[in-house]
RNA sequence: GGUCCUGUGGCCGAGUGGCUAGGCAGAGCUCUGCAAAAGCUCCCACAGCGGUUCGAAUCCGCUCGGGACCUCCA
């Protein structure tokens, strides 16, 4: 099999994946931040990482998944008076900082759920991880890296620049940072403008601070995830993960710190995840553009006609590469939903399908090989950079062979059955495993399925009598519940629900 | 201002220099008690202008448009 490729920030092109060790993989993403509810945006990245883990387990890979919760508080602006957002919020809300912390870590790990993305192997949180923060800070002092002010500890941008490009995942000159930072008033503090805190000095209203050397305070922001990856995955791992635009402060100062504490190169990939937009402008927090999940399975948003189930939402982000941007729109939400069904129905159509006799050779060996073929797109794609709009492209191609094995415009005998079976079990696992897909009909079957089977019987009777006026009421009216009946050709009716 | 990304048919979106992306919508036909599905066929796009090349949506240059990052944000 071809060899997997991933597209590195640091190089600026596809590379082949080669893990540290072989046959495992570390990989961290950066987390979410619990202070308010994640919105899709936020999800999008979290749905690419999720469908990136579950194929390099596909691959056979053993992977160790870390995902961060940031839960310990960090300056609002870039000024030292900027209060900590959690204590700022829990003095509103007239919480304390943990239950925050409690109340939207549990609503994320709610829409993980909804969107059927496996929990990371394991999901520190930075508050659990205070002292690992201060001892990689006291190294990083002890290097040299690093100078404290009046209780704050800065790292030292331009001393590190002289060893180490600092702005070398984002292929930029320290030079040309220095330009396009604004003048900082009254921010004397720092010795260089790029310099950023590694620990905050906390006043006595914070409600979120720890002892340390430096005195009462909390951590910066970016400490908490180079503390936390070295801890689970070593100085150096194979994968670091995260959205577009943490890259340029975030990951740089990640790298910085970690080149400045252990001397060793952190990450060997870097792999970015680009912007879900509306309107074409990104969606975030404080653009106020933010769609919540929950408002997109109600239909509650101004800018949606109606409701989208979560694994439409999923669906549609998988038919656009997770280093493009992707923009919300009713009409694409439709589509994908109309599109993911016909998926579904060949599913079904797969898994039904009969045994038949032992066929060792096609009866058609161009069809035949043209579905080995468009198969073998489907990891020929995932290893290009996991390219998933490409893999579903393939996958709808097999549709109308699919269908037409069903009814009967194309004999079974066509195709091998080892073809046959490579087709069902291939359908399966990528919809089922690697990308994550739930088939909401299976989901709440059972019950229903008896009932309807009752009504389907009773339709039939009708028909059979040419009682149309009452067989096209069954249908008309399960259709208004939202169940759409389907007579098939050989006599038997299928449902799906809309 | 600096560093980049991007401009594909009605909409969404892949794209390796030559070979069909795909989905949705639309049109026609077939099937069907009627539907709905499904099958088949059609709709042959690549911002503009130049250049490289036997050949470019794909490489290079310029022009115009959109966006991101440089400040908390996946």
């Amino acid at each position: 099999m071809e060899e997997l490729k991933m597209y590195n920030s640091l190089s600026r092109q596809k590379e082949i994946f080669k893990p540290i060790t072989p046959g495992y993989v570390g990989m961290y993403v950066c987390g979410p931040t619990v202070y308010s509810n994640v919105h899709l945006g936020n999800c999008r990245t979290f749905i690419s990482f999720d469908i990136i883990y579950r194929y390099l387990k596909y691959l056979g890979y053993k992977v160790r998944y870390v995902r961060n919760i940031t839960d310990a508080g960090h300056l609002e602006g870039d000024r030292d008076e900027g209060d900590d957002k959690f204590s700022k919020k829990a003095r509103l809300e007239q919480l304390e900082p943990m239950e925050i912390v409690q109340k939207y870590t549990l609503g994320f790990h709610k829409v993980m759920e909804l969107f059927n993305t496996l929990p990371p192997t394991i999901e520190p949180t930075a508050t659990g991880h205070i002292s690992e923060q201060i001892e990689m800070i006291k190294h990083i002092l002890a290097n040299g890296y690093a100078y404290e002010v009046n209780g704050t500890v800065y790292f030292d941008v331009e001393k590190y620049n002289q060893e180490k490009p600092y702005g070398i995942l984002t292929n930029r000159k320290l030079e040309d940072l220095l330009e396009g930072t604004r003048e900082l008033g009254g921010q004397d503090e720092k010795r260089g403008r790029l310099d950023f805190a590694l620990w905050i000095k906390a006043k006595p209203e914070h409600l979120m601070q720890w002892p340390s050397p430096w005195g009462m305070g909390f951590p910066g922001w970016h400490i908490e995830c180079s503390a936390m990856s070295c801890k689970y995955l070593g100085k150096q791992f194979d994968i670091h993960g995260g959205g577009m635009d943490l890259a340029a402060t975030h990951h740089t100062n990640e790298i910085a710190q970690s080149e400045a504490c252990y001397h060793e190169k952190p990450v060997n990939y870097w792999i970015h995840t680009n912007m879900l937009t509306v309107n074409g402008a990104r969606m975030s927090k404080t653009a106020g553009n933010g769609f919540l999940p929950h408002q997109l399975f109600t239909g509650g948003h101004p800018l949606l006609d109606k409701a989208y189930s979560p694994m439409t939402v999923r669906f549609f982000m998988l038919q656009t590469h997770y280093r493009s941007t992707l923009d919300f729109s009713n009409e694409a939400l439709q589509a994908a939903e109309k599109g993911l069904k016909r998926l579904w129905d060949a599913y079904e159509i797969l898994e039904n399908l009969p045994a038949g006799n032992e066929i060792k050779e096609a009866m058609d060996p161009e069809l035949d090989k043209r579905c080995i073929d468009l198969l073998d797109e489907f990891d020929a794609s995932m290893n290009d950079d996991f390219n998933t709009a490409r893999v579903l492209a393939a996958m709808f191609e097999l549709v109308p062979v699919i269908n037409s094995l069903k009814s009967g415009q194309i004999a079974l005998n066509s195709l091998s059955t080892g073809t046959l079976e490579q087709l069902r079990k291939k359908f399966s696992i990528y919809l089922t495993d690697v990308f994550g897909l739930k088939n909401d009909k299976e989901a709440d079957s059972g019950r229903l399925e008896g009932v309807l089977q009752l009504l389907i019987q009773i339709r039939k009777e009708a028909r059979a009598k040419k009682d149309f006026a009452t067989s096209d009421k069954i249908r008309n009216e399960l259709q208004q519940q939202g169940i759409v009946l389907k007579d098939e050709k050989d006599g038997s009716v299928s449902w799906s629900a809309v």
